[in-house]
DNA sequence: GTCTATAGGGCGATAGAC
DNA sequence: GTCTATCGCCCTATAGAC
């Protein structure tokens, strides 16, 4: 066989999100997922700027797709505009991720590490929206606000998406969260 | 506690801000921070569980003080109490601490591990919002969503508090930036 | 307080693909 | 030949264990 094979990357984020599972993720060392797929822990360190971001891996598509639906959103004003953008990531919530979303997300619960970089990630999100509003001609505080309160009803979205027995699609309960925020800040 | 620890917190912890300014966050490390102040670097993780905690000294204060002002606020829905409980940061959130809080947000802007530290304590400020208005009676999805919101009102409060030339109160401005959300919400 | 494991960076050497 | 993924070895800081 030859010096290495293809598709390391994928292999390591495989073999990763396994020994994550079986032993829990303080208790994976970055060296025994190289070893799973025969590599350095080096080589590790070469495809993952750190063990925290094999869980991450999805993050380039999602604010691609995040970018181009708030670009191409339908809306009134900002907050429309921005969840419009939330509600096109449905093209990558799709059914046959719902079950691989409940394992991260087990893993990002009950490992504060991770925790913290998805919070991390969202703030990214966050900022992505909040420049394309910008660049829509929205105007400060609404802006941010709007693209603050999008990432909010995302969060909120998925967390239902995931939850045992949910059938409803990422599209609809985004649908609903928007309607239920709306409702939450006419009510007082 | 010992006499001889007598300041030695806030003795590390004046040491370890005037160093993250000086010289940056990451060229700091722990060593330096405690040379600074005469102990040895396992002192230093004795008072801080980690090199980030520093910057999060007041964590405790605030979530108390918030706890407090979401029992107390009144309201007639649970984004009103949320953000009423909020507003009562503002003895926290004084002139005197204007500075500090600059100079402090400077360099969590600066170091993305510290970033993702304060977004996890936005999160769990949220948490505890979250908790106190389910306690007060709300019902979900209103609960999360008042008490995400009710965050994201703090955290852009907190941004125009912190800017330059701002004279205008940590209350006032949390104030208007609630106003602001519920014109969002209505206007598209 | 000492001792140790892990994360993660630096860098030169090397093996393949082109 | 260049370009790039990998190796291998050395290094330090963090943080937990003892």
């Amino acid at each position: 066989m030859g010096r290495w094979e293809t598709g390391t990357r994928a292999k390591l984020h495989d073999a990763a999100m396994r020994l994550f599972t079986e032993n829990g993720y303080d208790q994976t060392t970055a060296a025994d997922i190289a070893a799973a797929v025969g590599v350095t822990e080096r080589t590790f360190f070469r495809h993952f700027v750190d063990k925290r971001e094999v869980l991450f891996d999805a993050q380039e598509e999602v604010t691609q797709l995040l970018i181009r639906g708030v670009r191409e959103a339908a809306g009134t004003g900002p907050l429309e505009i921005a969840v419009g953008g939330v509600v096109t990531l449905s093209s990558f919530f799709h059914d046959e991720r719902r079950e691989f979303d409940r394992v991260r997300q087990r893993l990002i619960d009950a490992t504060p590490a991770l925790e913290e970089r998805e919070r991390l990630k969202l703030a990214g999100l966050a900022a992505t929206v909040h420049a394309e509003l910008l660049a829509r001609g929205a105007t400060e505080p609404a802006a941010t606000l709007a693209a603050e309160s999008a990432i909010t009803v995302f969060r909120t979205a998925i967390i239902q998406w995931i939850s045992e027995g949910e059938t409803r699609s990422f599209a609809e309960l985004t649908t609903q969260t928007l309607a239920s925020l709306r409702a939450l800040s006419a009510s007082d």
